[in-house]
DNA sequence: GTAGAAGTTGGAGCGCGCTCGAAGTCAAGC
DNA sequence: GCTTGACTTCGAGCGCGCTCCAACTTCTAC
């Protein structure tokens, strides 16, 4: 059963397949943001496990719902730390999305306050014909 | 018709109606933000129009919904500008609308594989019986 | 008049999340 | 051997959006 080859992977192989830089691999590296530290070739390049992978790509999530590094250190240091835990890590997660719940809403309610001016001026837009050219917008 | 007193606020008025700091007001002031230069007393205290704050609060909606400084001062040129830009206008308020929904549905994206592992550590909470005090999360 | 609160200016400082530069190491190809 | 290029470390720098400080003026209450 040795089909999945599990191919360890180089930074800017990681790179690539997670939409980060090198620099910021480095960065969340030494910010104490993965579980352990990151393998190395005996040339002390870092050779990414699947698992290490994997946990960037978590990683990714958490920040692009705009946790932050202090916040995701203190989850990666519960997973860290072992099985025992697991209550407080879900209370992180569960508090962080209440949180993120609650400024998508925020921002959808200032985003309709802009909606309703974009209207505006579609309407201005109908009743002056406007200069030359004005339907040359993209329909976007 | 002169029921609406329109009586003029100063800058700590102004920074309990809208939410900011009295210090966030003049930074966005001398960030070329305002419409034109807020009215001032015989003190040289600011005292804000109606006109004045119903354009800061919408400063807030700007600001609320993620865009830069940068380009609320291009917005903010624009209008300043006065008649004849209004497509432009536009243009800028739709491409940031449209910045803003992909950003939702991103955050969206990755708020559901943060739900996937809540999930997964209910289950796992389920499994285990815990530790004493386990059911004293809040249900929300 | 006088104390204290609240406003003014200009510029410095801060927290965040990267981002970059410099100098060095290592492996592969010519 | 030598070059090239991808990697390493450490620390500095940056862009953003405030946030605060210092020194000063002015309003308000007593």
């Amino acid at each position: 059963m040795a089909t999945t080859a599990t191919a360890l992977r180089g930074i800017s192989d990681v790179a690539e397949e997670t939409g980060l830089t090198a620099h910021t691999l480095r960065y969340y590296e030494r910010a104490g943001l993965m579980l352990e530290p990151v393998g190395r070739a005996s040339s002390s390049h870092r050779r990414y496990s699947d698992g290490d992978v994997r946990w960037v790509v978590l990683l990714t999530k958490l920040r692009g719902t705009g946790m932050p590094i202090r916040q995701i250190k203190q989850y990666a240091d519960l997973v860290r730390a072992g099985a025992g835990n697991e209550e407080r890590r879900l209370a992180l997660l569960e508090e962080h999305r209440a949180r993120v719940l609650g400024q998508l809403r925020e921002v959808e309610r200032n985003l309709q306050a802009i909606d309703h001016k974009i209207a505006v001026y579609r309407e201005c837009a109908l009743e002056r014909p406007a200069a030359a050219g004005s339907d040359q917008r993209n329909a976007a």
